[in-house]
DNA sequence: CTTGACATTGACGTTGCGTCAACTTCTACC
DNA sequence: GGTAGAAGTTGACGCAACGTCAATGTCAAG
């Protein structure tokens, strides 16, 4: 007597909007198996399957997995109302977390757009280039006047391909030696960190453009770096992470402090 | 004289933050192809790569793609400074299409959690359940009294399991009526879909806790859950999505202003 | 010469299906 | 009853970006 009418997978597809290929896909893992399959295997659904259907569906929508929708929604027969508020409440705190980091993400590309944009062709090719100075050319000028960044872009631009190479070469082996040394556990008062202090510096001299270039660079300005090393994930990670980066920080600080 | 010194992938590895796996999956790709490979296979990076690196990672951070970042900075040679702030700005669009989303998604979850626990216990096994009119217990109550979702509850726990079934599978097969004639197409104010409102009416009137249960349901009952039906996502995908539902809204009305 | 650390190339697993491909079955018309 | 066309079936690959074995070859050191 009870009109057990069922549909089959098209209509059903149809019927909730989604697509047969999905309803198959469900099946194979489990999360809803067909109410009858007919003798030459076709899926068919019942009421009580459209019902788990929806539940499943707009716990999808919420942006559950399916796992978790099936943990949630059990075997058809474990029907816990906590579990569900539980899961819920985990996945806003998921959502969270992911919103927030979409936010940062949306500064960080804000802020790398006005850099490339307020540069212009001239840090075309000095951006993101990890090794030359001219990266920190907002606060570069902002602390020390425009002029220091055009001439330390003149002065790379009027290398040889060769000289460039070469300076990029030891710029990165100093950078490798600072992460050597700081995931060695080396401590920053010691010689040896003291000696990368020292060949940092050096090299921070060889750029035309640098406060006190050709001399000692600036005490002032050797600090600041510093901090911006550790601020910026752009320099840390040249430095091995932020760690890497604390410790050159540190190691610049004592060094600056004792022969600056 | 160049010191043209270079580094082992781990190096390459540690220096940078990443693995040796994510390199070789670089250069599978195509992305960045190691400066060197000696004549045992082994892959050697120099400070052109480590810059190129460095350009890779950091977009990498600001969410791009790998595909895209291969595009903007093209074949190592093609350095359109203007495709990268234009694939910036795209990624920066998506982004915030992505945070909306999260948003909207967060405060539907923050609804679903509040409304599984107001309705507690009670709402257990008929919330999510895309049939029981106990669905829109929060409307409901608003605007018929508390005591109308306690009826229709005690209703349905009331009957058999075999009476369920066949109530689950004549609403079933109204919505899937309803869903059928929306994308088949046809007129809301024709006579099948005016027939579909009057079986839709007659369904409703068998849920004691529904305004003039038994008898006629109430005019504004009626239009108010065909303006629902359309509003939540819940209920149109009942009847084939949201064009679906708004046939069924439309049909709804008129049969209203005509009949009741 | 052996050991241990580090390198290599496959190849599978992850998320949620879309999308062929090859084949069978149902429905309808003549 | 035959046949076309719609609709069903089961594989199996593809995507994003690697993680993670597995089996094996090399290098530096004792």
């Amino acid at each position: 007597m009870a009109t057990t009418k069922d549909w089959s997978i098209q209509e059903v597809a149809r019927l909730t909007g989604t697509t047969s290929r999905t309803l198959r896909h469900y099946d194979g893992i489990g999360l809803l198996p067909p109410s009858r399959i007919a003798s030459n295997g076709y899926r068919y659904y019942d009421a009580d399957a459209l019902v788990r259907l929806q539940r499943i569906l707009l716990l999808r929508d919420l942006g559950l997995g399916l796992p978790v929708i099936a943990d949630v929604l059990g075997d058809a027969v474990t029907q816990d109302p906590g579990a569900q508020v539980s899961a819920l409440r985990t996945h806003l705190d998921w959502l969270h977390t992911e919103r927030d980091r979409l936010t940062r993400q949306m500064a960080s590309v804000g802020h790398t757009i006005t850099t490339l944009e307020e540069g212009g062709r001239l840090m075309a090719d000095t951006m993101f280039d990890g090794f030359d100075h001219t990266q920190y050319q907002e606060e570069v000028e902002e602390r020390w006047g425009r002029d220091a960044y055009a001439r330390s872009d003149a002065w790379w631009r009027g290398m040889s391909e060769e000289e460039r190479v070469a300076w990029k070469a030891r710029t990165a082996e100093l950078a490798a030696d600072w992460s050597a040394a700081a995931s060695d556990g080396m401590a920053p008062e010691s010689a040896e960190a003291q000696e990368l202090a020292r060949r940092h510096v050096e090299w921070l001299s060889g750029v035309p453009g640098t406060p006190g270039a050709g001399a000692a660079p600036v005490k002032e300005y050797i600090l600041g770096l510093a901090d911006m090393y550790v601020a910026d994930p752009r320099f840390a990670r040249n430095y091995g992470g932020e760690s890497g980066a604390t410790f050159v920080r540190d190691a610049l600080r004592i060094y600056a402090a004792h022969v600056l």
